[in-house]
DNA sequence: TATGAATGAGTCTTCATTCAT
DNA sequence: CATGAATGAAGACTCATTCAT
């Protein structure tokens, strides 16, 4: 392992770009939590503390800043799952984790979100998104491949589990269904042991 | 002399309905399809056969056509839901055929639905489509619940089957995963599957 | 005097034009309330207790029922100032209580409403309205004329003391002046006054 | 390397406020000349020489357009008639001047505008307009206090003497008196005169 | 790098008006 | 006599976007 850092003094990147950051990172926020249409460029800028120019300064249109702010935070997320589930543990705890994780994380259903601003982006925005997006499923299925292939699990398909399991965990601001289950650790709980015995009686 | 006729131009029963429940249907449609700030009044209108003013005429504003064709479609569902689940079948083939009409209609996840439009509803709105959407979850939580009391399935909270069980069935849309599978049919049957007995090794 | 009624069963006007004069009067209420284009027909409708189309049956447009609704109600407070203004009193008393009901009347510039609704009317409208508004004035100015005669006022032109003594009236809504001067009676009481003797030293 | 210059556009202070302004009294002048509801934005805008969505850049809504220009002209009209009535002539000289001003500034009432669009405006609204508009009685009134006090005429309430001069210079538009008296100076000359010494006889 | 000014296109909503019954 | 249905036109307001500085 050669050490790769690039010699003499690095780019002062940290203010500009810190900007740029802070933008998508809001954004991502609100469209995450309001949606495509609801969010406008104005409340990006006005939650970045920027000028609605400056938004575009950096970003083309609102389109681009979507796809680039949304593909960002699932990498970050990707990142964050990965790490949980290379964890040691057997399959069900480190499910156990990542549910727990989401289940905490307010946003809405991806899916819904692409299709109300799929009329506004090109097929490259979303391509770019979605391919950001099968990392996490990829992150599953190899997961789920592994442990299919260790006996950890009964064989089916990779693909349909990781689905099946990040639609579940979907189940959030439900807040009735947790409150009813009595907090976030026993929903998890709950929701990843039917995930793993499901409902058939023993 | 006894002419007691009421003055003015008699409600049409059958006509004048149809309108209003065209407009309603269409705009449910939409709505939850493309979500609730991507459809524009002009556009309910349009897809309609009636002027922008019609639809204003039938219905207050925006929010409350939302409010007016989601609850009504919900109802809707819940009767065909109902009318499904009520069969003599063993359960497993029940839940088998809600989730392959299910998979079938096209549309978004509602809560993202409604966290989107939520800025726009007053809290009367929000409350009167809660109301309509819990009707399909009571008619599952009963049907669960009867199911654990004939010792049909495992006891467990019927609240969280009865929510896992309809986000399960939201994996539309995921063209690639109900291609992979092999069609409609097959996904379904596999949902079920994964659902009734887990992903637990035997 | 001789008996004018016209012989045979009168036709039944009560019930029909009942309606008729409960728009038009509703509407002239409205319109000196809150100004023209502010009054919609269905608020007219609404507060005649019709439908907006029966307003419609009555009345062609909404420039006529502006027109014959306030034409009406001028020649209404005519018929009530000349009556006042016919006792055997003083000058000064009958202005009196020409004033004090005036104070008492909550209404507009009138002038200022011509100009609003302005664009809207037709110029046969605008003589309709201006004839029945010049008939308070010329009542007004034929007593100051008299007076003048009588040597009761100074002499000076009957028009200017006309108008100007409608103006004046026209301090109303000025709730904070009324106030302050103690009710209706002393304002009106005042007004005359000033008019009366002017704001020269004695 | 001292270079401090702000980033960004620097504000203009010249041009930019000249749109501003010039919208403002545009937007006043014809407010006063057409009301409230009968004047749209549109229309503000094409007087202006901008588009409508500049207005909306420089004022939030109709009512704050309204709010705003209308003040600013009080503003400018209180200046005006202070300067007017700082004069060393006689009092009845003095107000001549402010008469014969008033008469040829093209306006509306100011309380019927007001209850016209007072529907529209908020609380805050009014008070800002209604407190520009109380420095012109207030200079008023403060003339005749000091009037009094000098024995220049005759003592009663000044805020009566104020309002009741303010509401008869309003008899503008009424064309047909100007064109009998011949004349703006000589209508408001009458008016000073009948003001001054009433209409009692001698 | 960052911003103030300006705008075209579109959205929701209201309103006067018509017409068949 | 009176009304329910339907609409064209217009109005307030928002928004993504551009541009000169």
């Amino acid at each position: 392992m050669t050490n790769k850092r690039t010699p003499g003094r690095p780019k002062v990147k940290t203010e500009m770009n810190i900007t740029r950051e802070r933008i998508s990172t809001t954004a991502a926020h609100l469209f995450l939590t309001y949606g495509y249409e609801s969010v406008s460029m104005q409340q990006v800028a006005e939650a970045s503390n920027v000028t609605k120019a400056s938004v575009y300064y950096y970003f083309k249109d609102k389109a681009t800043l979507f796809t680039k702010a949304v593909s960002s935070m699932f990498q970050r997320i990707t990142g964050r799952v990965e790490e949980l589930l290379q964890s040691t543990k057997g399959l069900e705890s480190r499910l156990y984790e990542v549910t727990l994780e989401h289940l905490k994380r307010p946003h809405i259903d991806f899916e819904t979100l692409l299709q109300e601003a799929g009329s506004s982006l090109s097929k490259d925005h979303i391509r770019e998104i979605r391919e950001s997006e099968q990392d996490i499923h990829k992150a599953l299925e190899n997961i789920f491949k592994q442990a299919m292939e260790n006996g950890e699990i009964v064989t089916t398909s990779p693909l349909l589990l990781a689905h099946a399991f990040s639609t579940v965990t979907m189940i959030r601001n439900k807040t009735e269904l947790i409150t009813e289950l009595g907090g976030y650790e026993k929903t998890a709980r709950s929701l990843v042991d039917l995930f793993w015995t499901g409902i058939a009686p023993k």
